[in-house]
DNA sequence: AATTAGCACTCTCGAACCGCGAGTGCTAAT
DNA sequence: ATTAGCACTCGCGGTTCGAGAGTGCTAATT
């Protein structure tokens, strides 16, 4: 592939991404004065399309990206556009917060993200299930219930308020927590549900009734509910190529899926920021789509990602870089863990 | 308004509720087997027209009821649908859980009623700035972080993860804590800001810096943040009246502004089932809705409402008996606090 | 040999048109 | 008071048509 060849794969890539228009070979050549003519321009289109980087969607329409055009773009044309200093400000400040609550930061940084790229966002908090289960404690709240806090070695906590018998108090409750803690630190708590039911790793539950109930405590909920938020969702309806209710549909209920989302980024944990463009993602429900993701980290450890997604023409430079700086200042917070 | 007349305004509306096609004299007769000719049914169809209860698209197509003519329906003519015993079994069974968390009650209560419905549902949680104060607790987490419990007298607590300076420590925290409960237990929540940052109020803070800690932990992510839950928003695109993308796009965003619900509901707060159609409503982003909302207490004390968004057409005397349902239901599991 | 001008051709899109069918309102008969 | 009959209205789907944008190919130009 020769310099003019990408030079006017460029052209074609970044007129299309700002215009949802196909682009023609005149349009091009007036916009963009690349010393050309037309008529070159379009036996070079015609290699580009017979290689598979451009389409048409119709004969005599202008050319569009294809998914391979949009990857050698990103991959190797794009240029990265830097996040600028008031962004930057905008960023560190919304991290500059006295609350200590991760669902806290999913939910401002989902927000951000998508305020500030224009595009729904979805992050992924760390999975509970992988943490490692550490300490668990019993704060009274009144007569009939108490405050259930527990701790990962992460330092991550979930609180719950349960409901206990009379018959049972406070400090009993809380001697037998720190036998449980003993016994069963370092186990993950998807693990932790086996451990307890296993009749041969304890004593601690010769009260089977009481074995019920803590586990029902500790697994009530299920684990990974509340992992995931979703930011901007409507946002994706500015975009022409969603004006098909359909279109519309099978992406917002994507985002409502939490299965699917995490399916879909279980396929592409790799680290830092990847996109990934329209059929290179399993689930079919977005193929009309494109989304970048990064991930962040806590301490050394990544723990989740945050996701951007849109058109298929996507602002690609913009939003990685912006994604980049957000996980890093993500995983700078995060560090108290 | 006669027998007959009264009889053809259920059968255009009911019609219409389940075809969402305006119907007209021929149809009319045929199915709903009146014992009278189309010419008698369009003359009183006419009449019902001039009298402001049907409505004709365009000339010359069938009626379709208008808001007064829903309004009438709702009032005088709509059988109220008895709940189903295998559906009372599991709205009772979806109450029937070990979790004692508000949030946890919220939530299902909204995915429940989607469901059953087939229509979006909201649901308003109490308000935490008109709770009433009652005590503040701190409970160590790890050395910089703290758990700090506030709990109102209806028994609501909630439960914050603040970062604690190294230098105080917990027993003089908690001292100051029951001082401070002491001093303003009985205050509104929302009231709190006020007396806290009023000098005469207190000697309590003679510690500036400490008081602008206390009162940023307490006010910290707006009291009346996750007030407000929505479930099945997508159900609304089942419905062909919101297959103009503009429509959806303006219900949609409706469910995600807090503000604007939280003003409609407001407006219409009596207790009870009650149903706003359309034009009723003054909020202008979905009056091309119909809402049915019911109020819910807690004790004695109405706190928060369900409500149920659909099209105008919307199946008012199902909806209106469910929500009677669940909210009696609710109100029983919320006896606890 | 590469580039470009010229030209015929293709295809979409919007506007205009048309006939069908569903439904009405009015009049006259029952 | 009701109903049959009939002329009339209007939306909808299909068709036609011309304009416009863009292409591919060929022949001329550099």
């Amino acid at each position: 592939m020769d310099t003019r060849k990408r030079t006017i794969l460029q052209a074609v890539t970044e007129d299309y991404i700002s215009s949802a228009e196909p682009v023609g070979s005149r349009t091009l050549a007036k916009k963009y004065h690349l010393g050309i003519s037309p008529a070159t321009i379009r036996n070079e289109m015609a290699d580009l399309e017979d290689w598979g980087f451009l389409e048409q969607p119709h004969t005599s329409s202008g050319r569009i990206p294809s998914d391979k055009g949009y990857r050698f773009y990103v991959d190797e044309l794009m240029a990265k556009v830097p996040v600028g200093n008031q962004l930057l400000e905008r960023i560190r400040f919304t991290y500059q917060s006295r609350i200590r609550e991760l669902e806290w930061f999913i939910h401002q940084t989902a927000k951000l993200v998508s305020d500030i790229t224009g595009y729904p966002s979805i992050v992924l908090a760390p999975s509970w299930g992988e943490g490692i289960f550490s300490s668990l404690r019993f704060v009274g709240v009144d007569e009939n219930n108490a405050l259930l806090i527990i701790r990962t070695k992460d330092g991550f906590t979930q609180n719950r308020t349960v409901s206990v018998p009379r018959e049972l108090n406070l400090v009993q409750l809380n001697t037998l927590a720190q036998d449980f803690s003993r016994e069963f630190g370092g186990i993950s708590m998807r693990d932790l549900q086996d451990s307890i039911l296993d009749p041969w790793s304890t004593s601690l539950f010769e009260n089977v009734a009481l074995r019920q109930m803590v586990l029902g405590w500790l697994l009530s909920d299920g684990p990974d509910d509340e992992r995931m938020t979703v930011a901007g969702p409507l946002t994706i309806l500015n975009y022409p190529e969603f004006n098909d209710i359909n279109k519309v549909r099978r992406v917002l209920g994507f985002f409502e899926q939490d299965k699917a989302v995490e399916q879909m980024i279980q396929a592409h944990s790799a680290e830092g920021v990847i996109a990934l463009i329209g059929s290179e993602m399993s689930v079919e429900d977005i193929q009309d789509c494109s989304v970048v993701t990064a991930s962040y980290r806590v301490g050394s450890k990544v723990v989740g990602r945050v996701m951007v997604v849109g058109p298929r023409r996507m602002q690609y430079g913009y939003v990685m870089t912006v994604l980049e700086v957000v996980s890093d200042e993500l995983s700078q917070a995060l560090k108290w863990a």
